[in-house]
RNA sequence: UGAGGAGUCGUCUAACGGUCAAGACACGACACUUUGAAUGUCGCUAUGUCGGUUCGAUUCCGGCCUCCUCAUCCA
């Protein structure tokens, strides 16, 4: 990957280029990607994984992977091993420099043994309430436990008692001895250690003490030798325990930067909400085509290059905003224009009898696979006296400005002929189910030898020749660009767009697309980019997604 | 009510004391077109607010307003 091309630089990279002129770290950088394995990676993860990962590609240093796996509690191997794919899926590449914070306990567990013998940590018997109302208000200045002055003997006994297993979960707590009347709430006597019964999905039942967040983050970061530990702004009120902690111990210190974490409209990004939406089957799982999820945009189709794109014009800032999704769309249509070939495909098909075509006669046309990439080449697609046509295409009584399909009109058909519609065929109901119509067979190229100008053009597919498909076309999940703000008493699930998934069962397909891949795109002309679905879709029977629509400029009416 | 952050076009960013505050997206208009796509041209109401420092402030300082985060033995 090439280094960043714009000219102005992210203000965590301006930080980063004068520390290197000072020296500091001897002019090393070394960033971390740092999921909890407790859930999918989504596309607000993607930004930090670009910064992180495109930061050491910039300053000539490396990013590692690190699994914070300290809470067992929601942590499995099968988000470990989704957050790899992912990542890899994405473009980056950690080599060697996979850890997780698990590997740290015992070291971790040493330096709690050191905070003790010098008086700065101890071990409490408050429940979480009693810590709480301790603590108090933001502000009253909290109160002293009563345990706060046990001796080191006593702690250390008390501690080793704990590791053991002696007491039951939330009995006790080992805890920073630093300032119960500080401003800042994480630094009145944070917990470092909890005591947990529970089977962690590395260390097994070896422990049944887990460090916390912040007893552990800053020092996995220091063993590492992070030079530069970028982190969300909700983290900032964290910096002065993340500094206190690594100065108690002596440590090398890392400098915690903070970001504003992705916001996009029409989703959402939490990652409770997000297993909300999947274990109340409000989509079909994490990797939903609809989920703002790596594993579901990559399910969809949007290309890693389009990803990367879209969060290296992003930017990076400490504003807390809110980007628009057409952005990221920007990004997918934009490379899928250039690599997508094109193809036909009718999502809702309407009958087209050709009358004064042959029965059993059929022919091929040539048609360009892209016109964006002429070394796609082209390909051959047959024509016959039956044929679909979109639906929407025709209307029996059409509006000035539809460029389409009406009685008595005449359109073009892409790389056919010239069509014009005599009849309309309804059933009992009065439903157009048939439109009989001529062609011109001297428009063969698409031009009238007496020059006149169809009204429009459109897509079309042999009946005779057709595979049948089916086509899932995705809209946004939310309408709402504020996808969770909702009035009081509502709950956000239920302004979830009913028309987020349009199945559309009957499509017809030209046959070149027959052995389309899984993951294949493809541009459906004048409808937008579609993919086959990587799980449900076979030979057989083809499922494709719509990935993403053509930028619609039809007047609104 | 305490602490820590943040406020620039509709949106996301740029300008780091010095020309008409720039770009992208979105939106709109026109042109072109065998995709109402793509492409091209044009347009598009912004420095939250009040003071101060300065020859000069989006930029530095102070007050105010608004928004975000924090009182988990979550991360």
């Amino acid at each position: 990957m090439s280094k960043s091309e714009t000219e102005s630089v992210d203000f965590v990279r301006q930080i980063i280029t004068e520390d290197i002129a000072n020296k500091k770290n001897g002019g090393a950088v070394v960033t971390r990607f740092p999921p909890e394995p407790n859930g999918y990676l989504h596309i607000g993860h993607a930004k930090s994984i670009c910064l992180n990962f495109g930061i050491a590609n910039d300053f000539d240093g490396v990013c590692h992977l690190r699994f914070d796996d300290t809470n067992p509690e929601k942590e499995d191997v099968e988000y470990v091993e989704s957050i790899k794919e992912d990542v890899r899926w994405l473009g980056f590449d950690w080599g060697e420099n996979q850890f997780f914070a698990s590997d740290y306990f015992e070291q971790i567990y040493l330096w709690a043994i050191k905070m003790i013998e010098e008086g700065k940590a101890y071990v409490c018997d408050l429940t979480t309430e009693e810590v709480r109302e301790y603590r108090a208000g933001w502000n009253k200045e909290g109160k002293d436990s009563p345990y706060r002055d046990r001796s080191v003997e006593e702690n250390l006994d008390l501690f080793q008692r704990m590791k053991d297993g002696e007491f039951k979960d939330g009995e006790k707590s080992l805890r920073a001895k630093i300032d119960m009347s500080s401003p800042n709430m994480n630094l009145r006597d944070p917990a470092m250690y909890r005591i947990r019964h529970q089977h962690h999905h590395r260390t097994g039942d070896k422990w049944c003490i887990y460090p916390t967040y912040d007893w552990t983050h800053g020092q996995s970061d220091s063993l590492e030798k992070i030079t530069h530990s970028i982190c969300t702004l909700e983290f900032e009120n964290h910096r002065p325990l993340y500094d206190w902690y690594i100065e108690a111990l002596g440590i090398h210190h890392p400098q915690q930067i903070e970001f504003a974490r992705l916001n996009l409209t029409h989703t959402v990004m939490s990652k409770r909400k997000l297993l909300e939406l999947v274990q109340g089957n409000y989509v079909s799982g994490w990797d939903d085509p609809r989920m703002p999820t790596i594993s579901g945009m990559r399910r969809r189709g949007y290309p890693a290059v389009a990803i990367r794109e879209f969060c290296a014009h992003i930017g990076v800032t400490k504003f807390n905003g809110m980007t628009d999704l057409a952005l990221l769309e920007l990004y997918v249509r934009n490379n899928l224009n250039k690599t997508a070939n094109r193809a036909m495909a009718i999502l809702d098909p309407l009958k087209v009898v050709i009358e004064n075509y042959d029965e059993g006669k059929s022919e091929m046309r040539k048609a360009v696979n892209n016109p964006e990439d002429e070394s796609a080449g082209i390909r051959e697609m047959p024509f016959s006296r039956e044929l679909y046509i979109e639906r929407e295409d025709f209307m029996e009584d059409p509006p000035k400005k539809f460029f389409r399909m009406a009685p008595g009109r005449e359109v073009r058909l892409k790389n056919g002929f010239f069509l014009k519609c005599n009849d309309v065929i309804k059933d009992d109901d009065g439903k157009v189910v048939e439109l009989r119509c001529t062609y011109d067979p001297e428009t063969a190229g698409g031009k009238a030898p007496d020059g006149r100008k169809p009204s429009g053009t459109i897509h079309w597919v042999s009946a005779a020749h057709a595979i049948d498909a089916e086509v899932r076309v995705y809209n946004v999940l939310f309408e709402k660009e504020k996808a969770d703000d909702v009035p009081e008493g509502v709950d956000w699930k239920e302004t979830i767009n009913p028309e987020s998934l349009v199945v559309m069962k009957n499509a017809k397909l030209e046959p070149s697309l027959a052995d389309a891949a899984p993951g294949a795109c493809y541009q459906f002309e004048r409808l937008g980019y579609f993919c086959v679905d990587n799980q449900d879709s076979s030979a057989g029977s083809l499922v494709f997604n719509r990935t993403a629509s053509l930028r619609d400029n039809k007047k609104k009416k």
